[in-house]
DNA sequence: TGTGACCCGATTTTT
DNA sequence: TCGGGTCACA
């Protein structure tokens, strides 16, 4: 047991404690992976059979590093371990249990982008207004009821839900759950949350299976717990019922994802669940100089709602954050990357040391020019994926549409691709005539000369066929000569080989890489099955980093923070800190986004081990047009003694001073309401047309008294436009109004801030 | 059925 | 600014 030497007493104490409840809330840095990979060590030496252990992670990666760590501890016994995300462990164990709710083994697993053409084809069926039914507003409404567990059919009794649906304007947004949740069954699919959703059906109505798993997993870990919605969490409840040999570990101070459904309440009452838990902290960080750790320590005391706990650094008192201003974006990066050449040469280190994070990705461009032009090598984290362009997923419907011929998103997606002479008419034609005749829609293109007409009919035939023969073929072919021969006769190679342009050639390129791949996957030996269906099962998992081609290249790493959480880096600089850019505009409406942004902000800071700058700009480009940026109030809540200021701040010089903390002072004193939620409004330096959809107050607009305010009445908000009260809640000086707006939606406001002009 | 013009919308995104 | 999606027209 040699490798429990190396580990600081409560780590030991948190690896060494195997059975029973366990919460392990590890601070930023403070050795989290290490004492997941030696608990599971610790039990695999202990005798505990690697296949009785589950341990859950959110990424592909977390899990795949992990797994190596512990090969290196246990060696090849770690293979048997179960670990991977939620959604492949599921996914794997719904392809056993599939035909118990009636889908097929080899269901298709919908990724974003299908889940969202499917939902436009169904609005669009249903003559729905798309600027009211917003697809990614409507997808957002039925992830969330699906992570919450509720069905189309709860959803549809559901007398809140309805009356909320309503209000909204959308009264028919039961409607359409319904419709996506029987064409996603009818095609045999399952989108992304389905495979957590269906696992809690599958483990809710089959006693005899969860009974099965149950014994089965008598051990499960699952990292990151901050960040598991309803559904995750009650999926790793039942199954730990039995044994309750629960570990979980997270840090309610890195949950950044609950604007996708996580729930910071499951690691916040762990201890309410498993009342006999034993808790441990990693409170040292290992990671970062005091400095850093002290600065980060100042932000997130600003949260009110957290696990009491203190982190601490050992480490060197380290060099203070530097603080930059910029008079513009494309300033901003060249202070950035003029301080990566002079930081590297001063301190002898490599590109690959530092590290370049921002809210959104659309800040990257000036950057990205900055660093060009010092000739500065760097990489792109996020962006599209390998598996998400357009050519790879053309090729993988193929593929899909030959093991799951009722895949509906698959085979629009290429009916008519290369061209066949198959248009939309003919492609909705099949979409009714299957609704019609009650048949599925892989039985009209098959017997296409039953179904359609004419010269539809002969198209669509030969594409049956031309799929049919395809299904053939990959029963007895391996999985790259099947791949091969799709690729070939379905024209798409053709296709992009005649395209000789740049961006076509990239293509064929890529389709070469996905073709390489299902080879190298051909020829794997650990593999007893190893058909193409195999290989595509749980490609919709799979993500861009799987595709990472040079780990270790000399090269600065550009990303959002979002995608940051997890790395480190010697020298971090977080650029952006702007009102309303971060934190982000749309986080300013409630506290609970509000610390969102803010755990955000610690999640950046404690990514640097050693220097961390930080920098704003004065003014940026946002959406073509040129506005006046303040700084971030995040700036105001670190410590100032861990601060080095940039620049001098001016001494009364009578038009307003310069360094961040009086122009903070300033504005807060032009905000008379005392609200601190309310925003700046940005200020419009220079436009080359107005801002879009601003709203301009109606001449002499001055705020009501809204103490006899009611529900119904029509009012106008300086800002957000004019509205109808839909909703009034809570007690006299904290009346909260929900207000739904013409231009903005549904916004709930406290009407002690709230200027408000009741209309007559 | 195919193409180009326009119009909108725009955080973050482990799966 | 940029990209995707839709719509009008050929």
């Amino acid at each position: 047991m040699d490798f429990l030497a190396g580990l600081n007493p409560s780590q030991r104490a948190a690896v060494e404690q195997t059975e029973g409840p366990v919460m392990i809330v590890a601070g930023a840095g403070s050795g989290k992976t290490r004492v997941i990979t030696y608990r599971v060590a610790h039990l695999i030496q202990k005798g505990v059979d690697p296949f009785n252990i589950l341990v859950l992670t959110f990424t592909n990666k977390a899990a795949k590093e992990m797994r190596e760590r512990i090969m290196k501890v246990v060696g090849s016994e770690a293979k048997n371990i179960w670990m991977g995300t939620f959604h492949s462990v599921f996914a794997r164990i719904l392809r056993v249990e599939a035909e118990l709710i009636g889908y097929p083994r080899n269901f298709t697993i919908y990724d974003t982008d299908d889940t969202k053409s499917l939902l436009r084809s169904i609005l669009k069926e249903m003559n729905l207004d798309d600027k009211l039914y917003n697809v990614n507003h409507v997808y957002g409404r039925i992830s969330s009821a699906k992570n919450n567990l509720i069905s189309p059919q709860e959803y549809n009794k559901n007398e809140a839900i309805k009356a909320e649906d309503i209000s909204n304007g959308r009264p028919q947004m039961g409607e359409i759950y319904m419709t996506y949740a029987q064409r996603c069954y009818r095609a045999g699919a399952m989108d992304f949350d389905d495979l957590l959703f269906k696992t809690n059906v599958l483990l809710n109505k089959y006693p005899e299976v969860l009974h099965k798993y149950q014994h089965q997993f008598r051990y499960l870990m699952v990292d990151e717990y901050q960040d598991t919605n309803f559904s995750q969490y009650l999926i790793v409840k039942r199954l730990a019922a039995v044994n309750e040999n629960i570990c979980v570990v997270g840090d309610d101070a890195q949950s950044i994802y609950a604007f996708r459904g996580a729930n910071i309440q499951n690691i916040l009452n762990f201890q309410k669940d498993y009342p006999d838990v034993k808790v441990f902290k990693l409170e040292q960080n290992y990671r970062s100089t005091k400095m850093i750790v002290n600065a980060a320590n100042s932000i997130i005391a600003n949260n009110k709602n957290q696990l009491e706990k203190n982190v601490f650094s050992d480490n060197e008192e380290g060099e203070k954050i530097k603080v930059t201003r910029a008079f513009s974006d494309n300033e901003e990066g060249k202070i950035v990357a003029e301080g990566i050449s002079q930081e590297k040469a001063l301190k002898g280190l490599k590109y690959k040391d530092f590290s370049i994070l921002y809210r959104t990705n659309a800040q990257s461009r000036s950057l990205e020019e900055a660093l060009r032009k010092l000739g500065i090598p760097y990489k792109l984290y996020g962006g599209t994926s390998f598996y998400q362009r357009k050519e790879i997923k053309d090729l993988i419907a193929y593929f899909r549409l030959t093991f799951n011929p009722n895949d509906e998103e698959a085979l629009k997606r290429v009916i008519n691709y290369p061209r066949r002479g198959i248009g939309d008419t003919t492609v909705d034609r099949i979409m009714v005539v299957a609704d019609q005749q009650q048949v599925r829609l892989w039985d009209v293109v098959a017997n296409a000369q039953m179904f359609l007409d004419g010269r539809s009919a002969a198209s669509v035939g030969n594409f049956g066929t031309m799929i049919q023969s395809f299904q053939a073929l990959a029963k007895t072919n391996s999985a790259f000569d099947t791949a091969m021969h799709i690729a070939q006769h379905s024209g798409i190679l053709k296709e992009l080989y005649e395209d000789k342009s740049v961006e076509g050639l990239s293509r064929y390129e890529n389709i070469q890489e996905l073709l390489n791949g299902i080879k190298e996957f051909s020829e794997r030996e650990d593999l007893e099955e190893k058909g193409l269906d195999i290989f595509m099962q749980d490609i919709a998992l799979l993500t861009n980093d799987d595709n990472d081609k040079d780990p270790n290249a000399d090269t600065v790493s550009l990303m959002t923070i979002h995608s940051s959480k997890g790395l480190e880096f010697p020298v971090v600089f977080i650029v952006g800190l702007e009102e309303n850019l971060f934190p982000s505009q749309l986080s300013l409406n409630s506290r609970t986004e509000l610390e969102e942004e803010r755990r955000l902000f610690y999640v950046a800071v404690t990514r640097a081990e050693r220097k961390l700058f930080l920098s704003y700009a004065t003014s940026r480009y946002r959406w073509g047009t040129l506005n006046n940026c303040e700084p971030s109030r995040f700036l105001d809540e670190l410590n100032p003694a861990c601060l080095d200021l940039d620049f001098k701040p001016r001494l009364n010089t009578g038009g307003g001073s310069d360094d961040f903390t009086s122009e903070r002072v300033t504005w807060q004193r032009k905000e008379s309401s005392g609200d601190v939620f309310s925003k700046p409004k940005p200020k419009v330096v220079k436009t080359t047309s107005i801002l879009p959809k601003a709203h301009v107050p109606t001449a002499g607009f001055a705020p009501s008294d809204t103490s006899g305010l009611q529900v119904g009445m029509e009012v106008e908000h300086e800002r957000f436009g004019f509205g109808k009260v839909i909703n009034l809640e809570g007690n006299k000086p904290d009346i909260k109004a929900t207000i739904f707006f013409k231009e903005l939606g549904q916004k709930q406001l406290l009407l002690k801030f709230a200027k408000l002009r009741i209309l007559e």
